[in-house]
DNA sequence: TTGTACGCGTTATCAA
DNA sequence: TTGATAACGCGTACAA
């Protein structure tokens, strides 16, 4: 957006526009070409001693910064990863955004955060966004995306990781576990415990897949074993507000035993609860997901399910900084999935 | 555990390096000339009907996707947007990032984080990177950085934002609030309550800036007052579970308020009061810093301190989207600072 | 070990 | 309205 600058005999003002040192610059200063500074960047190694103190010298005084634009352009792939998440509000998420920021900056890529707020259509506008920096590789949240989406990531030939969720059509690497199988781990804990009757308290299961998966496995699980259960949800947020909104309408119609779609929710069901003098887990017992830090904290400490967050982070660093060996992908380019697994952890709230 | 997947029917990457469908790709599909399609791409009014739809179906017949890398290079500037700030982990920056990244996107500029975990070299670090890409703006977090930093930004030219405090050296641009002034309200309250004994418990007040001034704060306001008022902290990460047990330490010597460095201590302290039957807030008075979710959810609910967050993420967002007037960021380069306020919520905790 | 020359995919300028 | 052409800053053969 340059405002033109109308060429009015006025002298423009001595430069509006700070030039920026470039890695010539900095050649000149050190008195040689621009390939050696290039390459003292790249293999400091490479370069005769004097001549690489005479480069660093030029470099601290000019304050020299690489031009990674220009490099990505010239090396034909930049050093960026688009992470494109559902919400960074969401403990899990901003959790792995952080972990892999980290182990990707180590390997000297850069991070591009997007967040989907769940829909799908964001999504793919992100991805397509993403696309546009020739990234190293894109991470996706989950196996659902739409069709655009996908057909996007497999023209553009980029290294995908999808994370968090594994069993849908995987484009590339899948990096998670079965939230299904979350779900019928805590239902079979409640049967275990002889509960009669139970629900499954959930929000925004319409968006949250993963979500909707361990409601299936928990309403599946109990179904077979004979037992009572109803699913009560909305399309808020989960938050600890939203737990206790949907806990009030559990109660209109009690039930022995709750799961939550995470822990967050957990907290407003312990704490209305707590309002209603109902004992946990002596009148109700509570199961949650994520063993985010408060759980253990609870009062009653909450059972709930512990994913391998640090797991999936790494695994898909690995991913992405070792990427298979080219032969290996030519041989078998068939989609590959990694299970991180996860843990139930039983505390004292059910 | 790698298990294979169940082979779907879809084309395999044979061709390691696909070519990169480019603007002349399209331009030749379309039959017209590149600068043309990059003009129907920047200003599609500028370009007859016809063309118009030729390149347009050329486009999405190739499945094109602008390269960002190249333009930014042209362009002189990319459309990135680095956000740095000290945690993900935090719920008000993960919070504050991710509505930047909404307010940012609208403006077609891509958001790039990075998290220093509240060092000042890793700072460092990141805005070298950050500044890698020619960025439109940079965001950082707080006013304290080291001398490197503040110079690197100050040479490189680039729009700056400092975020979520006020009364530092701004370098550019400063939108947030006193969290001294945070610090003094919550005394204040505790005094006027009568309280005679308080402790302010504070997690990495060493590194956290913003929450050593508002222990600072606190205690000046206290003592100002002439009330007993002692600092508890350690250096592990603010979370439920070091509340509990910054609260255990604070118990040996037990105090009539607390005020918690933020809301998420406040969980912990909480939690641990329950287990010790001590009544919130009869025996113990409690406020926090953040209004988190949970706080109103709490029993009895959390009086704490909101910050403008959202108003900060606008304010940020609008100072980068709309930058001041051209007209010589270098004739008045007084920084500007922003104040957002926070507003005190009292409820029934203290 | 160092330098030269060219190209990466786009934007911007200006001429047609 | 459209199209040549010259940057943009750096990587990378290849040559010296």
């Amino acid at each position: 957006m340059d405002s033109g600058n109308s060429g009015g005999a006025r002298p423009p003002r001595t430069r509006r526009k700070m030039q920026r040192v470039t890695m010539s610059d900095v050649a000149k200063a050190a008195a040689v070409s621009p390939s050696t500074v290039s390459l003292f960047l790249r293999k400091p190694s490479a370069v005769s001693e004097r001549i690489a103190s005479r480069v660093q010298r030029s470099i601290d005084e000019l304050g020299y910064v690489p031009n990674y634009v220009a490099g990505g352009l010239a090396a034909a792939g930049s050093k960026v990863v688009s992470v494109i998440v559902p919400s960074l509000r969401n403990a899990f998420f901003s959790e792995t955004v952080a972990e892999l920021e980290r182990l990707l900056a180590r390997g000297g890529l850069q991070t591009l955060v997007g967040h989907t707020e769940y829909s799908l259509d964001q999504e793919e506008a992100l991805v397509r966004a993403a696309l546009s920096w020739a990234p190293a590789a894109v991470v996706l949240t989950g196996c659902r995306h739409n069709a655009a989406t996908r057909k996007l990531l497999l023209r553009s030939n980029t290294p995908v990781v999808e994370m968090w969720e594994l069993g849908g059509q995987v484009i590339d690497q899948a990096v998670g576990f079965s939230h299904e199988q979350v779900g019928r781990h805590i239902a079979r804990r409640f049967i275990d415990q002889g509960y009669e009757s139970a629900a499954f308290i959930g929000a925004r299961l319409d968006e949250d897949f993963r979500a909707a998966q361990r409601s299936e496995g928990f309403l599946a699980e109990m179904q077979e074993a004979g037992i009572t259960a109803r699913l009560v949800e909305n399309s808020a947020p989960a938050s600890t507000s939203n737990g206790v909104r949907l806990f009030e309408e559990v109660c209109m119609n009690p039930v022995r035993a709750i799961a939550c779609s995470n822990d967050t929710l957990a907290l407003g069901v312990l704490f209305e609860a707590q309002r209603r003098d109902l004992s946990i887990p002596t009148e109700l017992a509570l199961a949650g997901f994520g063993d985010l830090d408060f759980a253990a904290q609870m009062v009653p400490p909450l059972t709930t399910v512990r994913p391998a967050a640090d797991k999936i982070a790494r695994k898909v660093a690995e991913c992405i900084l070792r990427p298979q060996a080219e032969t290996d992908r030519q041989n078998s380019p068939f989609p590959t999935e990694h299970d991180t697994g996860f843990t139930l952890v039983p505390r004292a709230s059910g």
